[in-house]
DNA sequence: GTCAAAAAGTGACCGCCGGTCACGATTAGC
DNA sequence: GCTAATCGTGACCGGCGGTCACTTTTTGAC
């Protein structure tokens, strides 16, 4: 059993952690300050780098967090694939969880370019908890590939059309659909997996 | 002909522009501060805004130059496509040269995610001039296409695979190449315009 | 119950940012 | 030659992420 000390600890440390989740989620990663995610949750500026060292490590913390449920949604209705485009159907299922969460993928799009420009943030942000991983798309297809491409590639490929749906939606262009993307996307990957594509 | 004063205000306004183009594509756009600028460039902090009213402004003002000096590139080998996959291979063709600029296509990443979180400067954003358009790319497609599926669509989807391509680079990741990108996406947009994909 | 050590919480403070503006210095044109 | 317009200046503003000496609360040994 943990002490009192540590309960209210770890209180405030959720307490500050909703108010910034509901902030970033409504106002994006840059537009919300440190003061206001303690102000919103009642406390003083300096209680939050009691328990972390800095906005980005917060921000870290809540990306892997928002992981976890999309992939415990995701394994709530995973089945074992029979074949290249079961498993691709799989992938995007999980992908369209992550799009259903509001304006999440927005926010998790401007910290992705954010991070580019920071060297051991960039590390960080290259581990499969806090980015899509390409490797684990990769295990998904790999036993369904009937050719030789390789199925990072495949993996990486999904996630760069991804990732420029992302873009495409934030900016507001309405050409393609959530559907258009994964069909193709989809497609995609079965002409480099199955043979005589 | 221009009064003395005019020179001399356009020939600040370009030893700042020259300065910020270096500072911007070694160091981002975030990261660069107008301090930095006008004091690289031999200038106090204020006369910065005597000839833009923010980083901004002179930032949209830079992608539009550099838009036209990339296009001109491009109209240098230009040739009239017979063809789609011509059409597809002049625009990557078109888009290897954006790539080809240092880290330019980072930044203009950068600039492009950030844009999206203010509406006005959206609005700027999604014109021709500061952004890949998949207008032009519709355009340049659509006289070859022998299906039904919409010429924006296939400019759509070749900005997305780009832009998330940019993405992949920018973290580091090096499982695509180019050259897979390219292929990929041109393959992708036969099979889309091509009867019997 | 007492009391010193440890931890949680505080807010003034730091350097830096984008942006402003009253002020001299320079030029324009009558 | 003189006034008005323009250019260039740098102190200044509010707000940012982050720090730290300080107070308040909790802990656990006695």
């Amino acid at each position: 059993m943990s002490t009192k000390q540590q309960e209210k600890s770890q209180q405030t440390m959720q307490e500050l952690m909703d108010s910034a989740i509901q902030l970033f989620g409504s106002k994006g990663f840059a537009s919300t300050s440190v003061a206001e995610i303690t102000d919103n949750a009642g406390y003083a500026k300096g209680s939050f780098y009691r328990h972390w060292n800095s906005k980005d490590e917060l921000f870290l913390q809540i990306i892997e967090r928002k992981f976890r449920q999309y992939r415990a949604a995701r394994h709530e209705k995973i089945r074992k694939a029979r074949n290249l485009e079961e498993a691709m159907n799989i992938i995007w299922d999980f992908l369209e969880t992550i799009l259903a969460d509001r304006n999440w993928p927005s926010i998790l799009l401007e910290f992705t370019v954010y991070s580019a420009t920071n060297e051991p943030l960039r590390k960080f942000m290259n581990k499969s908890d806090y980015r899509l991983s390409n490797q684990v798309f990769a295990d998904l297809v790999r036993e369904h590939m009937e050719t030789d491409f390789p199925p990072e590639k495949v993996g990486a490929l999904n996630t760069a059309i991804f990732e420029g749906y992302l873009i495409h939606r934030a900016l507001g262009t309405q050409v393609l659909s959530l559907a258009d993307v994964r069909q193709n996307a989809i497609a995609l990957a079965l002409m480099n997996g199955t043979k005589q594509g």
